[in-house]
DNA sequence: AGTGTGAGTTAGTTTAATCTAAATCAGATC
DNA sequence: GATCTGATTTAGATTAAACTAACTCACACT
């Protein structure tokens, strides 16, 4: 179980890994134009990482086409993701920072931290499964909770169902959401959708009705609810 | 008090100016070579960097004598020492690093870290003043302690003196001089000194006689006790 | 005053990461 | 099957930050 060489990588390469994770876990490939369109660079930019990260054999690129994480890509994708929502968690909870404040800081401090620091952070959480926002972190050893879950945006009229995890960063949205009551946790029932991509209307086990708009409806990721 | 444009400074260039705050606190000008080797980069890196540093307005560069911090430049320099403080701080009283193995995160993180986050673990720890070497933190208004202190390889035998300040990062030396119970805070009396830069012997107040050699002794810097 | 030496600077190269402008490809449409 | 179009790649430039090799300066010593 020796490691090679393990050049260690820049701020760059780190976050492109994170973005071509999160373009390509349902399977397919992350196209270059999607991964400029969230790293905010030009598409020209990315086909220059593509090159050297394929050199690197952290990826697999297949041209025209998009790219996918290697197995060594993958490992080092999820460990940032782990550190970046090991440290979402430790903002928020020992630091009072609030959820929509928390992913700006994180997606620089996962740059700088060490293994270490980490460990020390997960350790005084208590090896915390989830982050503030509801997903999944990834263990040290890079595995990672797969849930399928099903958006509210698609979820059927009368479905009774555990708001799981809020699939959104915008600091704005979020602190609609909190005010809404719409968190991680948080029980409901579908009562209606209206069509044409309209508004879904949801009844909140400890609070009042919810009429909310289909792109919000979208982030809200769900799963059936035990009874 | 409008602040202009302020880009926001680099990696290194925070590096170099907390480097020439510290080469150039006793009021000369720092120089090339010092710089060099304190970032362990090579002379002409650092005539490089210095002209353009010279060029923002953060230093002022003498040729050939070498250089000074503007306003500005101190400015920078002390909120950069205040992250590290800050955090050399948090990490040891509240997650368990010990005094050897903090500088090291802190020379990383500060360069992450948010104004916001520093001030939340200054507000977590009771805005502490001294870091766990004994330093002094700076305001988060750009004041610094300044307080003479006398190394004890200087002090003169039978003085009666305060440790105050442990000046060294290395962890091999940091570890021994714990284990010595040479901590900031320690009182001691200086019982002996051996001619031609030999070692210094101290009774420790609430500990044993220690003897010291210069160099070590060097980085103990100490304040005539209160009695 | 002349000279030697070490410190400092200049010149030129390299690598990472970005950009704009231009060329090219692949798949959809006629 | 030819053509259009948007996505992708290539070409070339820029900036920060480092390096080595070569040159130059300041100053101490003779
Ligand atoms: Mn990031
Ligand atoms: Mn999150
Ligand atoms: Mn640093
Ligand atoms: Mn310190």
């Amino acid at each position: 179980m020796h490691t090679v060489h393990e050049a260690p990588l820049t701020r760059s390469v780190e976050d492109y890994l994170k973005v071509i994770y999160h373009l390509s876990s349902q399977g397919g490939f992350a196209a270059t134009s999607d991964i400029a369109a969230m790293l905010e660079v030009a598409p020209p930019s990315v086909s220059g990482m593509v090159k050297r990260l394929s050199e690197t054999g952290l990826i697999e690129h297949v041209p025209y086409r998009g790219v996918q994480l290697t197995q060594q890509g993958r490992r080092a994708a999820l460990k940032m993701i782990r550190r970046h929502r090991i440290l979402e968690t430790y903002l928020t909870q020992q630091l009072g920072y609030d959820w929509g404040g928390v992913h700006e800081e994180a997606e620089r401090l996962e740059h700088a931290v060490s293994d270490r620091l980490i460990e020390r952070m997960a350790g005084a959480l208590g090896e915390p499964r989830y982050d503030p926002h509801g997903a999944p972190i990834p263990t040290a050893a890079g595995e990672i909770e797969e849930t399928e879950l099903l958006s509210l945006a698609e979820a059927p009229v009368g479905a009774d169902l555990e708001l799981r995890e809020v699939g959104t960063q915008d600091p704005a949205r979020l602190s609609y959401f909190a005010e809404q009551g719409l968190v991680p946790g948080a029980r409901l029932t579908v009562t209606d959708r209206q069509p044409f991509n309209g508004p879904t209307t949801v009844r909140l086990e400890s609070a009042g009705v919810r009429v909310v708009g289909r792109e919000l409806a979208q982030a809200l990721r769900c799963l059936a609810a035990a009874r």
